[in-house]
Formats: C-alpha cells, structure tokens, sequence
DNA sequence: CTGTTAGCGCATTCAT
DNA sequence: ATGAATGCGCTAACAG
C-alpha cells in the first residue's frame, strides 16, 4: 500500500506538502505541486479515506437507510442522490430490516457515525430504540408516521392525498369506494391517515362510510393486495371504485380486476398513491396521488444541510404537499 | 465523545480488556466482562467504526455499486443483501452515473477501499479506467458485456434467454416478431447477445430475419418504448409478436397496444425479459425471461465470499442460466 | 486471563 | 511556502 509518506519522499517533499497539494488548502508553489502530482501519478496513490476520517472527523458521505430500494425508496433515492452529490458529497444506501428473523431492525448506532449526515426512513423502525439513543449525528426522518418532537422529519400530506384520489372517483360517479390497504389502527399512521382522507371525502360527498369497504391486507405487496381483492369481488360485496393506499397494491387489485373481467373505468375505477414511474404505463394509465419524491427530496435534504451547517434551532415537522395526476383508470379526467 | 478509554476508566480496567469483550476475541473472566458491559451500557459507548477499520484493516462491509437501485437492481440488491449479511458484513449501496453531466461515473478508487468487497456492474461503466487501476479490494463485476480477463464476472444467458422467449411466441403461433430495443451494434453487448437469441429463433424455426424487425430504442425507459412502439405500429410494419429486451421495455410496448386497440395475446404476443415482481399484474400477466436474480446473486456473492477469505486463482466467468416464464402475454402457455 | 507498547495514515497546529 | 511534532480511537502482538 502506498502513503502519503511514500509519495513524499518520491517527490522529495515533506508528508504535510502533499497533503496540501491534494486538499488544496494552504498554497503550494506551483513546482513543488507539479513534483508531488508527478510522484502520485507515478506510484498510483490513492488517499486512505479512514485514516482521513478519522483524523479530519469528516466523510463528506451521506447515508439514505431505508427497508429496501424497492419501488418508492428507489425513486425517493434517485432524487436525494443528486441533492446531496449537489452538495459535494457522497451518497450510500444502507437496509434496515435485512434478516427477516431479524423482524424490526439491526440499525447500529455505531454505523451512523460513519457518516456526516443521515437520511432515515421510519418505516418499520424501532422509534424507541432512536429516543433512547443519543446520536451525535446530524440525522433527518422521513416516513408516514409520528416521531419524537427533538427530531427533524418529512411526511406527505396523506390525508389530503387520500382525500383527493376518493373525492375525483366520486366526482366520477363512483359511490362506493374501496379504501384497500387502509386500516383503522391509528398505530399506522400511514394506512390510519390515508383512510381518514377516504373517509373525508366520502363525508363530503354525503355518503356513508361502511366499514365493510375498508379492508386491510396482510402485507404492502401486490400479491397480497391481489389476493384480499379477489375475496372482495367473490364476497359479493357491491362497489365501483378502489382507493388503492400504494400503487403496489392498486397494482394487485388491477391484475384481480382483469381476472375476474371487471373493466377499468367503466365498471370500476381506481387510483393508487406514490405515482411510481412505471404506473402510467399499467393501461389504461393508473390515476394516482403524485408523492412528490422531489419535494420530500428537497425538503429532507435541506433540513439534512442545515443541520450539517451547524444550525441547532428547534426540529422541523414539514408535511409535502402532494397532487393528484389523473390517466386512464379514472373517468372525467381533466 | 465517548472513548474506549472512558469505559476502562470506568470498569477500573484496561482499554484491551474493554476491547477483547466487545470483540470477544481473547477469552475474559466473567465478573471483569460484566463490570465491562456495564461500564459501556452507562456511559452509552458505541465503537468508533473509522478508528477499527484505520487499525484491523477490515469493515466488514461490503459495497454493491450500480447505476441506480429502480427495478433490476432493485430487486437483485435485495438477493445480494441476504447473502452478505448471512457472511456476518453489511451491505451499502452506492450508485455510479450520478450527476447526468459526468456522463459515465465517477467511480472512486479511494472509496473502493473503505469496503471489504465490492460487487460492480458494469452497465455504463468506463472499463478502460477498471482496467488501468490497480485495486487491491476483491471486487467481482457483474454485467451483461465483456470485461478483462482478470476481473471475476458474472453474467446472464442473454442469447439463450432471448432464444426461449422467441421461440415460445413462434410455437404460440407467431410469424412476425419485433426485437424491441435489440440492436446490431456488437459495443453493447446486452442489446446485441439478446437480439442474436431472437434471431437463432427466428432461424431456427425458419423464419428470416428483417433487419426492420429489429427496433432500438434511445433509452431503456417505458418512455423511449413506448415512443418507438407507436411508431412501430403507425408505420404500418405488420407484426405479431414483440420481444422486448427488458421488462421496463416490454411495459411501454404493452403501453402503446393498449392505446392502439391492439389485443395482448389475441393480435400480439409479447415477452419481455427479467422477470421482475411486477410483471406478473399487469394483466393479462406478461410472459418474461427470469433473470434468476437468485442465482445472479450465489453465483457473484460466493466468487466475491472467495476471494475475500484469500483465494488468488484465475478469476472466473459465470454465466447464470435463465428460464421462461409463461403467462397470459403470450398463447400456448404450459 | 489481563496489561503494555506500538502504530494504522492522515490532517491540525505551530514553527520555521 | 514548507516542515516537525502530535494524536484521532482502536487493536495486533507480546509480556506478565
């Protein structure tokens, strides 16, 4: 392995020369620089990064620590990484929940010292676990559910989502809606926030709401969405819209739909959440609640810069915005 | 912050014996271990990860890089994880292409060091850098191109997997089948080995092969297919089936028929290929070359798992087979 | 079983 | 503009 020391002595120059050259930070006469950039050139050297960690206290890398890259995270990801290269550092993605005996997470405190700066999703987090920690880190949350107040975190404006997707199937002429994936366990935010916009919307509208027409599904996969849809259309149970809580599981209800020969729109209408690339494309083109991954992005990580800035005002609670992207799947469309 | 030292301090003993509890590495008698462990739980210590990795020369850490984590690499980082964390190391993923102005990647040596593996794709990498560098981090490339002879590399059956899929839509009755994003250019490997797949078909079943057939595309975007399907179909070219070189392709071909009126599989027959967990719900269930993603993943970990624990052999080049799987896109199903 | 010594490679500080 | 000393926090190797 080649150390600084060793171009130092091949450029016939002091260890804190070359390190000045590299880092750019005193000023270096400019043959003394050409000599030392020669004799790195010539042995290959590259910095050793932990040993600059540890000695500068710095890893200029930002971590984004989710429970998978799968589908929205992948996209979200996308977008923070260009923010933070934007910035100047690097980015890496780190799971949460790997082992799935492992069930809620390994999350090490000692890993998020690692990095200058974490992006972290609470999804499937152990939320005790981060209260009793005191982590030096600067660290944003970002996820559907409620944390403690000491931290900065983005969340979507659910409800409000929730409420636009159902009120536009009303508008539509549906008058009785599926709120498939929701629940009415206020313990998840997500699924308890997304049904309360549902509900609103129906309130609105003057219908009821029927309990029946909220049903949960054991996991947010298509397979499962699939499965709990095709036991709806079998129960018998009557409706004519589906307000899907992802579009992984609006997904799910659309291959049960197509099984079981219900069309799209004119029998059923349904929109999903999130807005995922690949939605428009799923004919006729999935009407969906846009998660604004750009402005979550943008938020977070500038809640993420400031804090790395040094600023040590009071946490943040922001609440992105979202907008309703209407295709196919719903009628009168814009 | 917290030192091992301050543990010592605490536990009245002395920083080896800290490190050999928390290591469990030389074997410490019970009441200095339990006056240790309370020691650490007090004062709330975490190990410094950057000041282990400086002096062990380990991470325990294992770096996936790739050009971005939607869809294929999405669900293959999955795979890959359980298989790193099943060694005892954690996986970060780091992405390659980040800022569209620095076209290929930025792919840092330095940084390849902070890891005790390294899995590459090399899908819009700069190879020849690769080639120049002299890296002493075990690294196993994954890709469908050509890489140097000493690098390991795994790969799919791309020409086999395009033959399957082919030649399944030819028994299902096609005559005319579009190679969708395949192209003769022999510098991308993965476009031309799939299109040299549907032709063997093609020949095979002794069909010609029309250069017309063949149909690029000007990025791997739903998009850009669905862009170069409708002109496709616009322009009159008959035909009755569509290989498309992707999953992500196939859905912006399934995209453009939906819009046309074109029936899937009455009038056009279509497969794609990866096989990723969505393409089983759009209906009527997308026919797909699966892209064993478990394999892909045994096959990189366990040369990369190799290497790490010292093995210096030749380096290796896998080919991982693949196998269709038939659904509701194509007729003739099993 | 436990403690002592030494140094991983670099950047901060101060001297020249 | 350049160099020398110092230590970031930890663990390998050996001594007791």
């Amino acid at each position: 392995m080649v150390r600084m020391a060793d171009v130092a002595r091949e450029a016939g120059v002091s260890v804190m020369t070359v390190s000045n050259v590299l880092n750019e930070r005193l000023p270096v006469g400019e043959p003394t620089r050409a000599r030392v950039m020669a004799a790195v050139e010539a042995l290959g050297y590259e910095v050793n990064l932990t040993a600059r960690h540890l000695r500068a206290g710095r890893t200029d890398t930002v971590a984004f620590i989710a429970p998978s890259f799968h589908d929205y995270f992948g996209e979200v990801s996308d977008k923070i990484a260009l923010l933070i290269e934007a910035g100047g550092r690097h980015l890496v993605l780190e799971r949460t929940s790997a082992s799935p005996e492992q069930e809620m997470e390994a999350l090490s405190v000692a890993r998020l010292r690692l990095y200058d700066g974490v992006l972290l999703s609470v999804a499937g987090l152990d939320i005790d676990r981060l209260e009793r920690v005191r982590i030096p880190t600067p660290i944003v949350l970002l996820g559907e559910r409620d944390v403690p107040e000491r931290f900065n975190h983005v969340r979507l404006a659910n409800e409000e989502g929730a409420r636009l997707a159902t009120a536009h199937m009303i508008e539509g002429g549906s008058r009785r809606i599926l709120a498939l994936g929701c629940t009415f366990d206020p313990g998840h935010m997500m699924s308890s926030d997304r049904r309360l916009g549902w509900e609103r919307a129906c309130l609105d509208a003057g219908l009821g709401v029927d309990p029946r027409y909220v049903v949960p599904i054991s996991e947010y996969s298509s397979a499962a969405a699939r499965d709990a849809m095709l036991d709806v259309i079998d129960s018998g149970l009557p409706f004519d819209g589906v307000f899907a809580i992802t579009d992984i599981i609006a997904l799910g209800a659309v291959s049960a739909m197509a099984d079981r020969g219900l069309r799209i729109p004119a029998d059923v209408q349904i929109a999903g959440f999130d807005n995922l690339d690949m939605v428009r494309f799923i004919p006729p083109g999935l009407t969906s609640v846009d998660a604004n991954h750009e402005g979550l992005a943008e938020k977070a990580v500038g809640l993420l810069h400031r804090q790395m800035s040094g600023w040590t005002g009071p946490a943040e609670h922001a609440v992105v915005p979202v907008r309703l992207v209407v295709r196919g799947s719903t009628r009168g469309g814009a």
